[in-house]
DNA sequence: TCGAGTGATGAGAACGATCTCACATTTTTA
DNA sequence: TAAAAATGTGAGATCGTTCTCATCACTCGA
């Protein structure tokens, strides 16, 4: 607290600069100031100020991510993906939660700015209100999109294979002789929603099956709203057979109302759900998900990023991780013991 | 990009005094400079410089938050709380994860320090090697600690009651009619882990119960962990009725252990875990919990905090937020259907 | 009419590092 | 042996702010 490096040098018998060159390793040093200062670094316990060499250097160690809730634990995995990606390289990870609301969202992109992190990672909120994001883009600043894609050029976008993924968890209901299928998202200002949908509808058109407005289901990103979404298309009129929960959230919310409702699953209705999680495979019935590399996803942005900030001018890309289905019970597939779950929801 | 203060002051006709004046709002300034200085930051669109600011000021406007593993959903969350509470105040935060290492939690603080946090919330990882803790304590720095308390005076602590909320679920397991009941958590290095045992030791013990040494099992804090421990234990000669699952993961462990071996819940294996987990109502068995206020332990420990960095000197103490026992059917409470879970399980 | 007080301003010194120069001194080369 | 190159060092500018001074113009009361 407080030693500087002038304190250093003047126990050393040295200039700053000498000082400087010694502990920053560059320029020629003799072999005594070197031992000197080493010496009296050590012990006065110096410890170079991260802001005063920022000031100088212009960078700051420091990478941004901006994501919707860090307490979602997809963004918390993701976190952790680009938190030990960037450790080894000396940076420190400034997390930001924007609750999907683009205005959140610039403020966070700001204030990471003011604060001059050398990047930024970021899970664009809205498809449509991403001028900021833009602006940074002209600006040659250091930025990757994960998770989302955007509308416009020059960046580098890692996300998962959204279609395909949908796709084949709708396929695969297809595949198990479920028909009415119906789509549980959160908004569709968040690309991957729209891409899921856009997988969903294909697997459907494949089978030459109609989309049917009442099955297409949008809400916020929470629990609550996938609960209440759920509640709401499960007590139609006519009730689907089956229904793809394009994310955690909402997986969890027709779990729920499924068993407020008494609804048993697979017996009365089938459900694949978007994102893996740790508990899925322990519920009664076990649950069918799109499995994705969300820490892979943290990863390799962050891998880009820093070779961004390291000055990589090639062309920026798109880059898709792949998805995998794990077919589970709640699905159909393995519906030995269906009565006996409908007894036991009862 | 590189506007300045003294952009703004050269187009206002102004000195840069007069225009810090005007921007940072302080001093005499007329009317007629303010006007122009305003004019000239909004056409250059000027920001300020937040790492010059931290320079003269000595205040970043940044805390950081040291955990075990922000993927942890417990952790995910107190970050959440923590973030939360101090944007509003206009503070950024830097998560690191130490995976519960002593050296790696020493590295960690390390490096916020050199980036000059302006406090520090720490979920220390060790009760023993926490020399690191001590000093800045010592030097007066902003430090709270969280989830976790230290024996160390002149720091504030904020934690649950974990030896109670351990007494209630033992206890709990105890009036069910369970009396062989197993202890499992992760390293007794961890603070709350050995409070808990306290707890499970409470009530074994106002029962007249002995402890059976090897129905305590401790492991590392991970999933996997937790389902070693459980299989092990549960493999034994002489099999526990009951498991009390010290935290999240070992009650995953648990849930694993008992569906790979077949063995029924609450028929054949009663459990109680101790932090609540928004799926635990979901399974079959409903999971009983001890809900533990994790949200708000990050609130508290910010209010904290930035008290302390705003001068508060006042005597530091240490914060119990109080659990809830959440009595759900792993425990019997509602073992209706517990014939029939024994007839699924198998 | 003169001092005291108030309003308004700019010059310049911090903050703690990095890094370019200029200037020694030594060693190598022609 | 002189010139050139290599080695070692320190003075001082720089980064973009904040903030203390000193200065000056003006008003007011005695």
């Amino acid at each position: 607290m407080g030693v500087t490096i002038n304190d250093v040098a003047a126990l050393a018998g040295v200039s700053r600069a000498t000082a400087a060159r010694v502990l920053a390793g560059y320029g020629y040093v003799s072999e005594e100031a070197r031992q000197k200062v080493y010496e009296a670094a050590r012990q006065l316990g110096y410890r170079p100020h991260s802001i005063a060499q920022s000031m100088v250097t212009g960078r700051t160690k420091t990478i941004g991510l901006v994501v919707g809730d860090i307490e979602n634990p997809f963004f918390a995995k993701m976190a952790r993906g680009v938190s030990d990606t960037i450790i080894h390289e000396g940076y420190n990870l400034i997390v930001c939660s924007t609750n999907e609301n683009p205005i959140d969202e610039r403020s966070a992109i700001d204030g990471l700015c003011r604060k001059k992190v050398d990047g930024l990672i970021i899970a664009p909120a809205s498809r449509r209100e991403h001028s900021h994001i833009d602006e940074l883009i002209e600006h040659k600043f250091p930025v990757v999109l994960v998770d989302r894609v955007l509308d416009v050029a020059g960046v580098d976008m890692i996300a998962v294979t959204n279609v395909e993924g949908a796709f084949d968890a709708v396929k695969h209901l297809l595949e198990r002789g479920y028909r009415e299928i119906a789509f549980l998202s959160d908004s569709f200002e968040i690309s991957s929603n729209v891409e899921r949908f856009e997988g969903y509808k294909r697997a459907l058109a494949e089978k030459g099956l109609p989309i049917r407005e009442d099955y297409i289901r949008t809400g916020s990103y929470t629990v609550e709203a996938g609960y209440r979404e759920a509640v709401s298309l499960l007590s139609g009129t006519v009730r689907p057979e089956a229904v793809f929960a394009a994310n955690n959230f909402m997986t969890i919310g027709v779990l729920r109302a499924a068993k407020d409702m008494h609804i048993a699953i697979p017996g009365q209705l089938a459900l694949v759900g978007f994102d893996e999680m740790d508990w899925l495979e322990l519920v009664s019935p076990t649950i069918t998900a799109i499995a994705q590399p969300v820490y892979e996803l943290g990863q390799v942005a962050a891998q880009r990023l820093l070779r961004r900030i390291a000055g990589d001018m090639t062309r920026p890309e798109v880059i898709r991780l792949s998805t995998r289905l794990i077919p589970r019970e709640s699905s159909g597939v393995n519906p030995v013991r269906t009565e006996e779950e409908i007894d036991e929801v009862r």
